[in-house]
Parts: structure tokens; sequence; C-alpha cells
RNA sequence: GGGCUCAUAGCUCAGACGGUUAGAGCGCACGCCUGAUAAGCGUGAGGUCGGUGGUUCGAUUCCACUUGAGCCCA
């Protein structure tokens, strides 16, 4: 006869192998016709809310692994605090304008900006743009996101632009906005500001000129030299000739060691390491060294500007370098980035002499008139009449040029509009305070930048983004904007975008009759748009104030820690002016992704995984899993090896999870569960150690720790069931009769365990969390439709007996004890399965009394056929294994007595005994019986 | 170059008013089982706690510097 038969072997239909790039787009099918993310709402729609705002990710390209972080980090959760019953809406969003959506336009189309009617280029950028965002949102439900995607935000749509327009009428209304100058890239040809990313480098040929500057004020430093001030000369180099006319400051490094050369009856200044290759330039030699000093010894003189009536001061700026030149660094303002922002701090004015044609203004005095190109010549000969040009050179170098018309191009200051910080600083500085920064240094990092940062340039000009909502009279050139001129551009852009701001005229974006102080009535609209940063910095705005469902501030923003100067800072600063305080209460950052060898992930290194890779290969439970598995706080690895490793972890996790469902197929938790009272001990101690876990796993989701959870969960699972609880009860799950108190005893334990599990898994591994969900058995009144529906698990103290763990902490260290010895038997071929053996316990003091205590389930703990005890440890007895741990510990292996039980494969004495069942045990006889 | 951050076994993570042989799981090696079977169990080997110097009776844990890596800025 063939007793399996006879067993209660597990059953399932669970798959061992979860073929989860097959299986995860059925689960969201299911979730998506079953409306999961609508039915938990309703679930908890009376319940508190947590708030978690969606930053929204550029809405160009396909999704990497920072956006699966970044997304399923919210997702976690999301599905966390749903489950804990906060009524949790999560509205995904879409940053959709800017420079990048442009550049995609203009390459799919092979158009030139200024080709195409803005209007129509706008609606080419977002068309492209709305293609991204479905094609994103696609790959972001692929993760397992749930949340409201069918109704996302994006900051092009009209109430979004509207919004945006009210904050930035709140910040004009406050003072907070005002127009100033700062250079661009700017092509004269085309007379259009251009981008970076609209630049070519090429080879160019420019005079390189060697300028003297001479010294008006030495601020009492150069007084004892025996040299007459008239004769010091401070030389700079440039080879942009035509910016001289803007020049307002020669700037120094403050290290840097600058010598005053005497060379016959001229003085230079220059800094000691280029002093050479000046001397080369200029065909200077046999020079006496009067003096040397520090960069920032010398800051605060004051110079002759070398043809102007004009001072030009002596600074000092960290980014001077000692690579070319004489030290000693022309500075203008109007003319370069690093210029502007070293004037900004010495208070110089922006000074820009040249017009959107590239030819001189007034403000050039005598140049006014001629091209850039025409002044580059004119000057140097000037400069040479007037004695003033030390040294001149023929260079070739790399020059930026228009990538339309191929010209070079120059940087030129504009009129650009700022949001000026100061005027709300301190209390920006003050909401950071208000706000939880996990991890806590992030407080100090952001208030250190804002406290440390200049003006906001709000100012692109661009085609492609929401507009600068301001007017300029055509009579007298002032600048418009009122609350009611606001209200009446949000009115219309609330109906038609912002594309009406392209589409109408002036007269028809303002209040019918406005006048401007002059009396003027006709108006110009202002061509720039604004900074992207300022549309998704309004989203606290746009978004939280815009939905009934949602609320200001959020709870929770959740982004990379390249946001602080992002997405963090630039939505503090409009919530700050406009509202008094951060847009939420808690700020999470996680670090970035990068490979095995904690690499940044680049196409040129070829180390870059590609989510949806992964995803078809191993499925987006193990993708959510990586997530969860490592410590967020710094940056986050990712390579084949650490994948494979997630997806042992994973298989473990759902094996453990198959094996209890599959013995609890005869199992109905109405009707077979067992009272806790009439529990053994090891069943207790099972319960006991899910508390511990149920504390453990929630206390680190509390804390958003879900590598903690992740490992509690793993070891759990590893060592408290497969290897040992579970490994433990299968003689009595497979051999009892099905429905007695023993074996459902032990199917109870797995029932709670596995509830518990399979709900505290759900936000991490939420696509095979729903899979056991449907395969494990219920209570009535939770077969809901998904786990996420279903309340999380709650800590049941009275299952903590302290008294009881500690006993089995012991039987668990001398099980330990007892596998080496077992492990030496097999090495010498006496045992091979431990039920194969017999093994005999020789043990003193303490350690005999507490096993003699809890002899009764040596046996079935140790997973022996039998178990003997003896007191005391004689020397002359050949011991199989000696603890050396427990001193008072010996053990011997031998082969257990009896037949092997063919129905239980426990060795007895009793086998042979029943005439009906030769080859069975007593236990199995009266089983079957 | 500046600000912030990170660095413990092959991997993911623990840990330590500073104090005996630094932990876990996985992976790996070896063995067992064949009634969780493309599973399960057992045993074992892996670390000069990034480097240097200092404070201390004693540092991997505190301090300084340094190397490598990341983010932001220049």
């Amino acid at each position: 006869m063939d007793y399996s038969k006879t067993l209660n072997l597990p059953q399932t239909e669970f798959a061992m192998r979860a073929n989860l790039p097959q299986k995860e787009p059925l689960m969201l099918e299911e979730w998506d016709n079953k409306n999961i993310y609508k039915q938990a709402l309703e679930k908890n729609k009376n319940k508190p809310s947590f708030i978690l705002h969606d930053g929204p990710p550029y809405a160009n390209g396909d999704i990497h692994l920072g956006h699966t972080l970044n997304k399923v980090l919210k997702d976690i959760i999301v599905r966390y605090k749903t489950m804990k019953g906060y009524y949790t809406p999560y509205v995904p969003g879409w940053d959709t304008h800017g420079l990048p959506i442009e550049l995609q336009a203009i390459k799919k189309l092979g158009i030139k900006v200024h080709d195409v009617d803005p209007v129509k280029f706008r609606k080419m950028c977002k068309d492209y743009a709305l293609s991204q965002v479905e094609r994103q949102k696609e790959q972001f439900k692929r993760l397992g996101v749930i949340g409201d995607f069918e109704n996302p935000y994006l900051t092009l749509t009209p109430e979004f632009e509207a919004k945006q327009i009210e904050v930035f009428g709140e910040m004009a209304k406050k003072g907070y906005i005002y127009k100033g100058l700062k250079p661009v890239y700017w092509c004269p040809s085309c007379e259009t500001a251009l981008a970076e990313a609209e630049i070519e480098y090429s080879d160019e040929t420019s005079n390189s000129i060697y300028v003297k500057f001479r010294v008006k004020d030495d601020k009492g430093l150069f007084k004892n030299l025996n040299v007459d001030l008239n004769n010091i000369y401070y030389v700079i180099w440039t080879t942009t000739t035509w910016t001289l006319p803007a020049n307002l400051a020669i700037c120094l490094g403050p290290e840097f060691e600058y010598v005053l050369a005497k060379f016959n009856d001229e003085v230079y200044v220059i800094a000691k390491e280029l002093l050479e290759s000046v001397k080369k330039a200029a065909n200077l030699e046999n020079e006496e060294i009067i003096a040397t000093f520090k960069g920032s010894e010398l800051e605060g003189q004051v110079c002759h500007h070398p043809f102007f009536d004009r001072e030009s001061l002596v600074i000092v700026g960290e980014h001077v370098t000692l690579e070319s030149g004489t030290g000693c660094v022309h500075t203008a303002p109007g003319h370069g980035q690093e210029d502007f922002e070293i004037g900004m701090k010495y208070k110089l004015d922006v000074l820009n002499p040249v017009d959107e044609k590239g030819r001189f203004t007034e403000k050039a005095g005598k140049y006014q008139g001629l091209t850039y190109k025409e002044g580059n010549k004119v000057i140097l000969q000037d400069l040479k009449d007037l004695n003033m040009l030390l040294a001149e050179q023929k260079i070739t170098h790399s020059y930026p040029h228009c990538w339309r018309c191929k010209n070079p191009i120059i940087f030129r200051a504009t009129e650009q509009w700022f949001a000026s910080i100061d005027g709300f600083r301190k209390e920006a500085v003050e909401a950071v305070k208000d706000v939880e920064w996990i991890p806590a240094w992030g407080e100090d990092r952001i208030a250190s930048m804002v406290q440390d940062r200049g003006d906001w340039c709000i100012s692109r000009q661009r085609i492609w983004g929401v507009p600068i909502p301001i007017f300029y009279c055509e009579d007298c050139g002032k600048e418009l904007i009122t609350e009611e001129t606001i209200a009446k551009v949000v009115e219309i852009f609330k109906e038609k975008g912002s594309d009406a701001w392209f589409e109408m005229d002036a007269k028809d974006l303002l209040p019918e009759g406005i006048k401007c102080e002059c009396g003027g009535t006709s108006f110009r609209k202002e061509k720039d748009i604004m900074d992207v940063w300022f549309d998704s910095g309004s989203s606290h705005a746009g978004v939280l104030e815009t939905r009934d469902d949602l609320s200001w501030p959020a709870d929770m923003y959740l982004e990379g820690n390249d946001q602080y100067r992002g997405w963090f800072q630039s939505s503090l600063l409009t919530a700050v002016a406009t509202r008094g305080k951060a847009p939420y209460r808690t700020v999470i950052t996680h670090g970035m992704v990068v490979d095995g060898e904690g690499k940044k992930m680049s196409k040129s290194l070829g180390n870059g995984i590609d989510p949806m890779d992964v995803i078809k290969e191993y499925g987006a439970d193990v993708l959510r899993l990586w997530v969860s598995s490592a410590d967020y706080k710094s940056d986050v690895r990712i390579s084949k090896d650490i994948l494979k490793q997630l997806s042992e972890v994973y298989r473990k996790i759902r094996n453990t999870a198959r094996y209890m469902i599959g013995n609890l197929y005869d199992f109905d938790p109405n009707k077979d569960m067992v009272d806790y009272n009439e529990m053994n001990e090891l069943d207790r101690w099972a319960l006991l150690k899910l508390q511990h876990l149920t504390k453990e796993v929630t206390e680190a989701y509390e804390r958003y720790e879900f590598h903690v959870l992740y490992h509690a969960i793993h070891n759990f699972c590893v060592v408290d069931m497969s290897n040992f609880y579970l490994d433990i009860i299968k003689d009595r799950l497979y051999t009892e009769k099905p429905d007695s108190k023993e074996r459902r005893a032990a199917q109870t334990v797995m029932y709670r365990i596995l509830v518990a599990l399979v709900k505290m898994i759900a936000p991490v591994l939420s696509f095979t969390a729903d899979e056991i969900w449907k395969y494990m058995p219920h209570i009535d009144g939770e077969k809901v439709d998904s786990v996420l529906l279903s309340d999380w698990p709650k800590v049941l103290e009275e299952y903590v007996d302290e008294e009881l763990e500690k006993r089995w902490d012991n039987i668990l260290e001398i099980r330990g004890e007892v596998s080496k010895a077992l492990e030496i038997a097999r090495n010498n071929k006496l045992i091979g399965h431990s039920l194969n053996a017999k093994v005999e316990i020789y043990a003193e003091g303490d350690t005999y009394k507490f096993l003699n205590e809890v002899r009764d389930y040596l046996q079935t703990v140790f997973i022996v056929s039998k178990v003997e005890l003896y007191e005391g440890i004689k020397e002359d007895l050949e011991y199989t294994f000696r603890s050396e741990e427990n001193k008072d510990l010996a053990v011997v292996v031998s082969v257990a007595p009896g037949e092997k039980c063919e129905r239980c494969w426990v060795y007895s004495e009793t086998v042979g005994q029943d005439s009906e069942h030769p080859t069975l045990c007593s236990r199995c006889v009266s089983v079957l019986k």
C-alpha cells in the first residue's frame, strides 16, 4: 500500500516560480478593473488624510532607475498609509514646459523656432510633451504605482497655469518681483537669446591683447616703493577687445601672489606665476621686482579705465586662474556670467553698451554705432595710440557659435525679471525649521542654501512656457502689473491656457479702460516666459489648492537629494513668499542610483541599467524589493549581482508563503481556528515571533526605514519559519489526522502568520502580496479585492510571553549544538536524514535541569527519532560532540533503534507490531484506524 | 575649488557611555534529503570595520587630515 496517499501533503496552485514578467500585467488589469485605487480612497474617505505631493518628473524620455527609486518609495508609503487607514489621494504630476521639450520638438519636426508661428510651435511642444507623459505614465504604472493616473496634474493645463500666474501676481504684489539685467548668450545676427544647448563650439581666431590699467588709488600700499603712481599699471589680458568699453573692474585671485615688476620706467602688476609668459608675449626683459602682494591685499585699489574717463575697481574672486593671461582678469559684468556674479557681490553696475544687433549704444561713448566686430579694430587702434597696449597676439581658441546661423555669439546683459529673495529670506529660513527633514542633515543643507542664494532670475527668452504676465506702456515704456491685470490674465488663462498670451492682443488681455500712469492706453506684452522651476515650484498651489480631495500644505515631499536646490527650494520660495510657510510638513530625500561600484550611471561608462529590462527579466516586484532593500538616505547601488541576490530573497519569501498556503488547503479559518490557550509552546513561540516581527516592521514603516523591514521579513522567513518552525511542524501537518487539534493548531499559526505577513509585504511586493491573497483562505469579513484594502496587522501584546521566549531561546541554542553533533555523525556516514538518528544528551547543572523541564519537546524540535537525556558528563564516554559554548553539554549520536515507519519516516521499535499495517509505527496505525 | 553626504565580510544591512574572539541574512564551499523538489535542511570558510596621524591604559567607535564615491554650486 502507498501510505503517502494517507498523508496530508501540501496542495496548492500557487506556483513556485513566480513568472512575474507575465503575471504582473494581468494583475495590473485586475487592479484597474476593480478600481483598487478608488476603493482604497472610498474605504478611508472619512479618515484623516495623508497627502504625499508628487514632484513632477520632466516629460521627456523613458523612465530610468532614478524615477523607479523615487516612485516606488512613494508608492510604498502611500500603500502603507492606506492600509493604516489614512485617506491617501496620490496625484502624479508632470513638468511639461521648458527647453528640452522645445529642443525635442524642434529635432523631431526638423523645424526652426523662428520659422514657425509661436502658437503653432507651442502646439507642437504640447503634443510632444503629452506623448511623453503618456509613455512615462504607462511605465510608472508598470512599476505597480497606484494613484490618480486618469487625472494627473500637468503644468501645461489651463488651471495650473492660471494658478501659477496667481502665485506670480501675489509675489509681484508684495514687491518681490523686479526687473534687472543679466548676461545671456546672444546671437547678434539672429537677434535672439540662446540657451546653453543651442551653442556650438568651434575654433575662432581672435586678437589676444594685454592692456594696461593705470593705478589711480593705491590705498597707500605702493607709497614707499619710490615709484610715481602714474607709472604703475595693472595688466589685463583679453581675447574680446570689444568688451573693454564695459570694463568696470579687474579681478585678482585672493590667494595668488602678485609682483610689481619694473621694466625701465613702467611698473606692471602681474601674477608672479605668469610673469614669464607675459614677458615673452610683450618682448620684455630685465625686470626688477620691487614688491610682492597677495591678491587679497590689493583688493579695493582703483585704476583708470584705459580709454574712458572712468574707474575700474580692483576686486578678488575665486574664479581667477593662472592658466593663461596675467592673473588680472578684465571684468565686465554685462558681458559674462562669472563677471556678472562677482559684480553682484561688489555691487557693480551691469553695464551693457551693446544692442540686440551687436552694435554699440550711446553707453559706449564714441564707439556708438559700430558693430562689436568693427569695435574690435577701432578699440585696438585706440589702445595703441594711447600707449595702453602692452602686447598683441593672434590666437586660435574654441569659441561659442550660434547653432542656427553658425556665427559667433556674444555675451550680453539683457533686461530680465527677478524674484528678490532678500524680501523673504529670513522667513524662508525660519519656515525650514518647522519642517521635518529626513535625513536630518537636510535641514542644514537647505537652510544654508537659502541663506546664501542670490536672487532668482525668473525670465527665460523662450517660447514654451508660461509667459511672464507683465505689460509695458507703449508711450512711456513703464511696466504694468496690478491686481486687476493679474486677475484678468488668470481669468483668461483658466479658460484658454497660456496660449492666449501668444494669440491675443495686449488690449484683449487687459481689463478694459486701463491706463498707464502717464496716461498711455496702449500696451505691449512681455516676451519672456518663466523659468520652469517656477512652474513646478507653484505646484503646491496649482495642485494642492485646486483639488477637493487635497489640502495645503502637503504632508510629505519625497525626492532625490538633487532637489534641495531644485524643487524643494523653488516650492519653499513661492510658498513662503505668498503664504508665509513651507508647503510641506515632512521632506524625505533619497540618494542617487549608482552602479555596483558606487559610480554614477552614464552612457559613456555603459554601466546603465534600464528598469524596463529588469522588469522583463525579473518583474516589477523584484525591482520594488530592490527599492526596499537599500538604505536610500545615501546612494543606492544596483548591479546584475545585486538583482540576482534580490531575486533569491524574493524566491525565499515567496516559497515560505507558498508552503504555508499549501498546508492550508483544508483549513477554513472561520471554523478550524484553535484557541491560543489550546496551543503548545512551539506554536505559541511562533506567534510570539510574529508579534516581534509585526512590531519591528510597523515601526520601520513609520520611520520610513524600509531596508530594516526588508531584513526583518527576510530573516523571519529564513530563520524562524523555514529553518525552524515550518521544518518542525511538518511531521504534525503531514501525519496527524486532518482535523486533529495538533494539526489545526499548526494551521492556525500558519494562517495567522500568513495573514500578517502578506499585509506586511504588501506595500513592497504589491503584486505578489495580491497573488498570495488570492490563494490563501480568509475570514469572511476580510475577503476583499486586494490586500491593500485590508487593515494593517496589530501587535498582540498578550502573545508576548517573555518567559516562553527565554525558554525557547535556550532550546534553540541547544538545538544548534545538537545539529553540530548530527553533522559530525552525517560526515561519518552514520546517518543521513536527522530522523535516522537517536540523540543521547548528557548534561550537568542548570543545563540538565532545563532540558529535563522541556524534554517532551526535544525529539520534535531536533527532528530525530529518539532522544535520551542523562544527567552528568562522564569523562570516559566517547561523545560524538562536546559543546564548546556550553561545557555542561555533550552529545552522542547513534542510529535510531527500530525500523523506519513507511508512513511518517520516524524510526520506531513499534514498527511491525500491527498485523494490518506491518510497516507502520503505532502512532500512524492509530491515525489510520 | 566651495557646501553637504557616504565608506563595517563577495552582496544588502546591524552594531559599539570608546573596553573580552565585530554580528545577521544572502551568496559561496562541503554534506544531507527527495512527501515545499527549477524546492527544503545542516555544517563551514569569509572582515587589519577605506587610509594616515592624534586623544586615551585601550578606537572600528572621538578628533584632524587623507583617499575614493555621490549631490549641489563655482
